[in-house]
DNA sequence: TTATTTATGATAGTAATACTATTCTTTAAA
DNA sequence: TTTAAAGAATAGTATTACTATCATAAATAA
């Protein structure tokens, strides 16, 4: 007996329940608030996104998501560590059967710096839209003065676990390379800040002819492996 | 005959007049709306940051610093502007005798990741303090949805003209360098983003120990100078 | 089954923010 | 001496970021 048609194949992140105050993912309204959240964000901007123009694209009222959410900075750091968790997965998943270090770090490097495709496991999140999130946005959910007490209260954990991850692979290539950490987390950032640069402010890149992602991989690469393996 | 004791030497930045309604350095009220937006934005982060705030701070009303500044996004990116201004101007002057351009690029690594001490010729500005704002608020003067009318504007011309003075050095140490501009973004950007990690979010960089700024000096010209001599 | 909890909806209200406008006084230049 | 410009004082508006209350519908437990 196969599984029950009823029974969706869903994939589950596991987040922080102090971002909440509902657990937006068992409801439908719950849900709603991810998915438009993320819509609203990328199309008018963070500053200018509220939880009344929120409420009124799902229909519901400014008192509705104030029952899931305390405030907008909170939401931001809910979608945001939800992304990195997702991205954690999909790196274990995408390299699995990759063996030899450096072609795994630069699968991840690849992974990291490239649009991803919408992931159909995951109902109401588009990830393409959450990756362009990430790289106008990502910065300002640490850039706070409140940042110190956010990171006691592990908001930060999955960006962090993935900086653990890549900077254990660099040392995998290179147990005696100094910097595995800021490495790692420079990689993740600049992969974001030269994406917004082509995109934005071309001449702080020299991808603003063909503003093509592969250039910010070919840039990263020869960044990263004449770093490690000089 | 020498200079008159009256005739005080003030290093003077030239500044897009599209940033401000009425220019800052011309009055009194003008050069404390600059001072006390340092030090408040400093002591309390942009977000929190307002007119009442600051008018409240100087002595003034709201009334009179909006007649200098439409709003206050137009003030942060005035005040980010000065400082790449100003810091253009101290490297021309502090590597004016370098001429070896290793030993030039290394210097302004440097400038860049270390925290400048106030200079006198400028009275009504703490460079400082400026610092640790370009450090933690620096990219919301660009990760904006109008960084494109913004940028048409030329309100990041001092910002390029530094990457392209980086860009320049760089490729005076490696004319076949590949990444010029997008190396020079990046050693500014991460100057930046290793010291904030390295003081709010340790694990994200390898100098939670010392918490010194040589070492994100030491990180940066391995990474460049690995990259660029390879 | 009924009672009760829980989620949502509808409405109201408040303090703060981000401005605009007007009027008056002081200061400085012509 | 007149005029213009800069600043101070005050008022007012729309929006934001919430909090609180009450009613109702659906799920659940006794």
């Amino acid at each position: 007996m196969g599984a029950p048609t009823f029974m969706k194949l869903e994939v589950q992140i596991k987040m922080n329940a102090s971002l909440y105050l509902r657990d937006p993912e068992q409801s439908e309204l719950g849900k709603n608030i991810i998915k438009f959240s993320i819509e609203l964000i990328h199309k008018h901007g963070f500053e200018s996104f509220t939880f009344k123009k929120l409420a009124e694209a799902i229909g519901t009222t400014e008192a509705g998501v104030y029952r899931y959410f305390e405030n907008k900075h909170k939401l931001l750091v809910y979608i945001i560590s939800w992304y990195w968790g997702w991205l954690e997965f999909q790196i274990g998943y995408q390299t699995k059967n990759v063996t030899n270090p450096v072609s795994k770090l630069k699968k991840v490097i690849a992974i990291l710096a490239t649009t991803v495709e919408d992931d159909i496991m995951t109902g109401h999140v588009d990830e393409s839209i959450l990756h362009q999130i990430l790289i106008s946005e990502g910065s300002k959910a640490y850039l706070t003065k409140q940042v110190s007490q956010d990171n006691k209260q592990e908001y930060f954990k999955p960006y962090k676990e993935l900086c653990n991850t890549v900077g254990g692979l660099i040392l995998e290539c290179n147990s005696k390379y100094k910097y595995p950490h800021s490495l790692a987390s420079t990689i993740i950032e600049v992969a974001h800040l030269q994406n917004f640069f082509m995109n934005n402010l071309p001449s702080l890149t020299d991808f603003s002819k063909s503003k093509n992602e592969d250039q910010i991989i070919a840039f990263l690469n020869d960044l990263v492996f004449s770093s490690i393996e000089k």
